[in-house]
RNA sequence: GCGGCGGUGGCGGAACGGUAGACGCGGGGCCCUCAAAAGGCCCUGUCCGAAAGGGCGUGUGGGUUCGACUCCCACCCGCCGCACCA
């Protein structure tokens, strides 16, 4: 019946050029200088909708247009309910795989970096996001890292950057150092998969770890969600307990060592019979040295560093170690109990030392029962029997008169007072949180800003130095040093204090430094004075609403927390979490399958765009499911919102011709009855789903309640005024604006020759969210039997007689004893009988 | 092992303790057409029944309730994170 075609790739371009010809997503930051408070007070409220920035490498997939839709929609909604949204982009550009790309095909990051960033801004335009791009940023440019290099010395001259050698995880492949975080359970590289190594070489670590206690409590107040916070609280890994003395005094006993070791069980400490210390530990072959035990202990400590972290980590495997000859004292009770090396302890957590006490833990238990160690139970539970090893709660036995029978939680509480008091120990808490190391042997990465100096030591490069550029070489590929050291011109310069000969610091950061702090960066992003202006801060930042994937629960999260509260601490920030809420977007699949090249399942945005258009693409993988949960694409999936979208514009375009083209406004028709007023209903009822939805991120039902109501504009088309055709076909547009930008904006202008996103966000009318009449659901024991009319206004009693005179039910009820009615007004009745 | 999330038609998924299966996909029938594409209309959990209607149905087994996908207890299965963390 129409000649109207949807044609997306006619009305998508058309918009597109629009937007970039006005800059329509641009916003100016309110005057500099002024006091936050004054300069907003006449001002609508800020909103910052944030995505984690992409990683240019190759080209966008489909995962990137789902998280991008689903901030975009975001954005646009906050802008509709009036306020001022920022929406940045920038690119995370640093980073391993463009540099083993350039080592493979001889192209440099640099130019294969840019290349891809040009492709992700050409799909970025054409899928039609929201995006300012006057705060345009990527972390290679010398303009954005000259400040991270700024933040990492204002870090190093508080003492939070820090140099020390150190067991590090080493990949072998990609000839660099990793952070523990980038080496996964079964000891591989997160990016090559090979077996990581382990060295002993100087580098910079972060103190993340001084910010444990806050990271950790200051989770309570962000609006995350529980299970990133779990991870993150699982990662700082927080155990209370108590730092405990054992003395050796085997070699001089007027000159003891003292061992520490923590505990989460002083309650036990009665219980320890055998030391063990890690194989790792600095004191291990000097206490075993003159002993039967040398050289057994060195052969061990030898296999033990020698291994991987798969093999070392295996719970599985038997418990192995060797005994050092040597006693320790234990403070409670004054006994020598014999000392071990054994690599079931680990150098990384508390001291690298534990007691044993294997009636109370499995592991010490496994190791006691292998080495036919004594094995004294100090806990009993109330029933009196307990199968060793026994974890639970109970009395305390064979411990001392003063703590025997009592509750060992009570005990533990004593025992460390006591220990508290004679100086061997006291309540401590550890942290399964290291130290974050930041230091790459790689090229393209943020250069370490530091020179060495023979006289000096490490000297900071002069702020006003910076940035210290990445310089040009031939020849990045890794040989176990940084390419950097090679470039003579940039590793030789002089000493910025004493002005002598130095040695550049030829390392690069892990490039989750520079996305640390990329989102201070774009809220004043043109600024060559400083990193960033207070004021500007102050407009927009926290982050409002940040959206990514989960897989950067922990890392990326968390350092970015880390920096914000390190920069609040040196006064350069005044808030202490970045991101406000956060919501993480569910991956896509197909066929059940992760997308990846080698499996060939990759759904390509660029070609859907060409086939069904952006908006379809975009709104499809916000119907598809909760965009919190995992979804698998269906191109079957994506061509039926093509041609919902498809059948909502041909409404607007044929109802447009019949009110003979655009007139401004879009106000509700004056109240109706019959189809007039069901099609206004449900025109109201679908603003208030959109809204409700929108606001709690359950986007597909959103755009499910649009589907109906252009349903139902469909049903009643022909037995409807135009205006109030008009209105239903224009609040449609409206609403799902959000999603589908450019259809929507066609749609609304044809009706009113208006932009849509000028217009504010819709209001439901109260009195047509509510019916007069309505389909009384009428149950007898809890199954529904029959469906009468009833007024809204109707009362309890008059209801229960409607139901009671149902026909369906009354065939229900015959020769039963009605015992009970139960009304739910507005719902239904049920009727209870025997 | 610990922690988290989930299990609903052929499929993706809806459902403040109140009509289970919205919306979409797929499937079937029909209209438009010379035909096709595009578009439109109707049906579609399952079993019995010509129909009216009825039985059964949200992983399993219990419980609370007039009423349970929803709340409680126990279990099974799947996914994710952490894991020799003292």
């Amino acid at each position: 019946m129409s000649e109207h075609r949807y044609d997306p790739r006619e009305i998508e371009p058309r918009w597109q050029a629009l937007w970039a010809r006005e800059r329509t997503w641009e916003v100016v930051n309110l005057e500099e200088g002024a006091s936050p408070g004054a300069a907003r007070a006449n001002e609508p409220p800020s909103s910052y909708v944030l995505e984690m920035l992409p990683y240019p490498s190759g080209e966008p997939h489909i995962g990137h247009l789902k998280c991008y839709s689903l901030g975009d929609a975001i954005a646009h909604f906050h802008r509709r309910l009036g306020k001022r949204v920022l929406h940045p982009m920038g690119y995370d550009a640093f980073g391993l795989p463009a540099e083993n790309h350039a080592i493979r095909t001889g192209v440099h990051p640099r130019v294969s970096t840019a290349e891809s960033i040009a492709e992700f801004q050409r799909q970025f335009r054409e899928w039609g996001i929201s995006i300012d791009w006057s705060r345009e940023l990527a972390t290679s440019e010398p303009s954005y890292y000259r400040w991270t290099q700024w933040i990492f010395l204002e870090l190093f001259k508080a003492g939070l950057a820090y140099r020390r050698e150190a067991a590090v995880k080493w990949c072998p492949n990609d000839q660099t150092v990793l952070a523990n975080e980038q080496v996964d359970a079964e000891g591989r590289c997160e990016r090559c998969g090979c077996l990581v190594e382990v060295r002993q070489l100087e580098q910079w670590f972060l103190r993340i770890t001084d910010y444990a206690e806050r990271l950790l409590a200051d989770l309570d107040v962000i609006d995350w969600p529980e299970h990133v916070k779990t991870m993150q609280r699982n990662w700082i890994g927080r155990s209370e307990g108590a730092e405990v003395t054992f003395r050796c005094e085997d070699f001089d006993p007027a000159h003891p060592v003292d061992y520490p070791v923590f505990t989460t069980r002083p309650d036990t400490l009665f219980g320890a019979t055998f030391f063990v210390m890690a194989p790792e530990h600095p004191d291990v072959l000097r206490l075993a040295e003159g002993t039967d035990h040398e050289q057994a202990a060195r052969e061990y400590v030898n296999k033990a560093l020698n291994e991987t972290n798969e093999e070392r980590g295996d719970t599985e495997k038997p418990k192995t170690g060797v005994p050092l000859g040597r006693t320790v004292t234990n403070p409670v009770n004054g006994e020598r109990i014999p000392m071990f090396v054994a690599d079931y302890v680990l150098m990384e957590y508390g001291t690298g030392a534990i007691m044993a006490v294997p009636a109370h833990d499995e592991r010490d238990y496994e190791f006691a029962v292998t080495f036919g160690l004594p094995i004294r139970q100090v806990i009993e539970p109330l029933d009196g029997d307990a199968e060793l090893p026994y974890m639970g709660d109970g009395v305390l036995i064979n411990s001392n008169p003063q703590f025997d029978g009592m509750n060992n939680r009570e005990a533990l509480a004593a025992i460390v007072a006591w220990l508290d008091r004679e100086g061997k120990g006291h309540a401590s808490v550890n942290y399964r949180l290291r130290d974050w190391l930041v230091s790459r042997q790689r090229y393209w990465g943020c250069p370490i800003p530091v020179v060495y100096c023979d006289t000096c030591g490490i000297v900071a490069v002069p702020a006003e130095q910076l940035p210290v550029e990445l310089p040009e070489i031939e020849d990045y590929a890794p040989r176990g040093r940084s390419p950097l050291a090679s470039a003579e011109d940039f590793l030789n310069t002089s000493c910025p204090s004493c002005e002598g000969p130095a040695r550049r610091e030829t390392d690069t950061m892990d490039t989750f430094v520079d996305s640390s702090w990329y989102f201070l960066r774009y809220c004043d992003a043109r600024n060559d004075e400083v990193p960033w202006d207070a004021g500007a801060l102050a407009e927009w930042m926290p982050v409002d609403q940040y959206i990514g994937g989960v897989e950067h629960a922990i890392l990326h999260l968390m350092y970015a927390r880390f920096f914000t509260k390190a920069l609040a601490d040196l006064g350069h920030l005044e808030f202490q979490e970045p991101f406000q809420a956060l919501f993480t977007q569910g991956m896509v699949t197909k066929d059940g399958a992760k997308m990846s090249k080698s499996r060939g399942n990759v759904v390509s945005p660029a070609a859907l765009v060409q086939r069904v258009g952006a908006d379809a693409t975009r709104c499809y993988t916000l119907f598809i499911g909760p965009p919190d949960q995992d979804a698998d694409w269906s191109d079957k999936g994506v061509e039926g919102v093509h041609r919902f979208l498809g059948r909502l514009w041909r409404l607007a375009a044929e109802t447009a011709e019949r009110t003979g083209g655009p007139a401004p406004g879009l106000d509700s028709p004056p109240p109706a009855e019959g189809d007039e007023l069901a099609l206004l209903r449900k025109t109201n009822w679908a603003i208030d789903k959109v809204s409700t939805d929108l606001r709690r991120f359950a986007f597909n039902t959103a755009i499910a309640a649009v589907m109906e109501l252009v349903n139902e504009i469909s049903r009643l088309r022909d037995a409807v005024s135009l205006e109030a055709l008009r209105f239903a076909i224009g609040t449609a547009g409206s609403l799902l604006f959000p999603f589908a930008p450019h259809t929507c904006a066609d749609v609304y202008e044809q009706l009113t020759g208006e932009r849509v996103w000028e217009q504010p966000w819709p209001e439901a009318e109260e009195e047509l969210l509510e019916r007069e009449v309505y389909e009384l659901v009428c149950q007898v024991n809890g199954k529904v039997r029959d469906r009468v009319q009833a007024s809204a206004e109707a009362t309890p009693e008059q209801l229960k007689d409607l139901c009671r005179g149902a026909p369906n039910v009354i065939a229900h009820l015959d020769g039963k004893e009605l015992v009970k009615e139960i009304v739910v007004p507005g719902k239904l009745v049920n009727l209870v009988v025997r």
